[in-house]
DNA sequence: AGACCTGTTGCGGGTTCCCGCACATGGTTT
DNA sequence: AAACCATGTGCGGGAACCCGCAACAGGTCT
């Protein structure tokens, strides 16, 4: 098996080579990369396997880059292996995993056993796992039923954008009173109506931006790849209008 | 000497007590912390002299933790040490460094060598060093002139915030029609304006502050520590109408 | 001194936003 | 079938926001 490994840190990326040797004796060769863009060549060029990826690295993320690896290739297998357990980085994993396809997601503080069991199951067995620290701080300590549906997600990355309403109805295919509901029910979900205080009034589109990213809802990545995915639309929408 | 390592990441936390030893003989003992709270009680327990500091970490980042021992110990020297060049990191570092005091800031990708001279440069000899790196990453391509002066960071902080007008101009005691006069410079520096498009106008407020993260100009970090100063305001506030 | 630049403030008006109210649709419960 | 939700939509109004215009103060250059 040839697997690739997507990881900045030289440490991190050491430490990694070393319990893979140590674990998976069917691995044949391992190749680095350490950044998005390197590790988009190198799957093309060298017929990969299996991945495991980092997910905040400079100059393409590791969500973008998985998506050009799944795209033309939808049997890889992926380890997405990160220091952070953001809401954000599931939903956009969950957006963009081929049916079908193995995957994971582990922390990096997790102990090497659990780290072993991980390699094996996801790219040696094919199966699909989830680290139970990522999904234990998933659940929000504030009120109940404050889980986004995936249109408002849609809305909130709108939102986050900095696009009005209109343009959000537009671009989702809404009315633009439905729009205003979905940030009516985002305001409340974000705990931005909970906050509500006579004496501070708040600017609630960008406090639910600040709620999103404090909850780890959104984070960096998140808004850079959706500002990508809006330009490609603005592209769209200019072909068919001209 | 007595010098505290704030460090989350176990691999960087090991690598950066090596290079310790094999560089400073004048170390006597080396403590431990894996976040800012740590940090605090450590420092006030052992009467720390010197402190290497990583900036993100979970509870309480280095920033606010680097505060609290300068408040009680002005004369701690530090170097901050951290995967990211953010200017948001800069500006907040120099909001809390006091008079006299020595401290530095390199990046984790900085080679042995150099990271040598600064422990030696800021834990030794009590030099102020900045990793040249992080300056020249400073330098944003984009529009010249386009550096917030305080003033305009200050109402950045609390537009992202969510504040309104109003309140802006109640804390930080200008005028309604000033606090926007600030707002349309920050429209402007930070791209908002140049992104003008007939086709698709943008909620400017939201979108600067999409821009002023993505530019690294805010971070999370500093999300968290503007609120918790808004809420120490807000008490002020409170007690004074009261 | 006079011209000039920069920063602060008030006023007014057009736009966007927030959201209550009302109504329609479609699925579920009783 | 009737009652009942959840969701999508239109209308209308008050609040907040964006910003051009104009005035004024304080500092700098000639």
């Amino acid at each position: 098996m040839r697997v690739l490994l997507v990881e900045d840190d030289q440490f991190h990326a050491s430490y990694m080579e070393d319990v893979l040797a140590e674990t998976l004796p069917e691995v044949t060769e391992i190749f680095h990369a350490v950044n998005g863009e390197e590790a988009e060549h190198e799957a093309r060029a060298l017929s990969i396997d299996a991945v495991v990826m980092d997910l905040r690295m400079s100059t393409r993320n590791g969500i973008e880059a998985a998506r050009t690896l799944w795209t033309e290739r939808p049997e890889t297998r992926i380890l997405f292996w990160s220091n952070y357990a953001d809401e954000a980085y599931l939903r956009g994993i969950a957006a963009i995993v081929p049916e079908d396809s193995a995957y994971g997601y582990l922390l990096k503080t997790a102990p090497r056993d659990r780290l072993k069991l991980a390699l094996r199951a996801v790219l040696v067995e094919g199966q699909i796992m989830v680290d139970r620290e990522i999904h234990r701080l998933q659940r929000r300590a504030a009120s109940p039923r404050n889980t986004l549906d995936d249109s408002e997600f849609a809305v909130l990355l709108d939102l986050a954008l900095g696009l009005q309403d209109r343009t959000i109805a537009e671009r989702r295919g809404m009315s633009l009173r439905t729009v205003q509901n979905r940030l009516l029910s985002l305001y409340e979900k974000l705990g931005v109506d909970a906050e509500r205080d006579p004496d501070m009034p708040l600017n609630k589109r960008v406090r639910a931006l600040n709620r999103a990213l404090v909850t780890r809802t959104l984070n960096m990545e998140t808004l850079e790849t959706a500002q990508r995915d809006l330009d490609r639309w603005k592209a769209g929408q200019r072909k068919r209008a001209g």
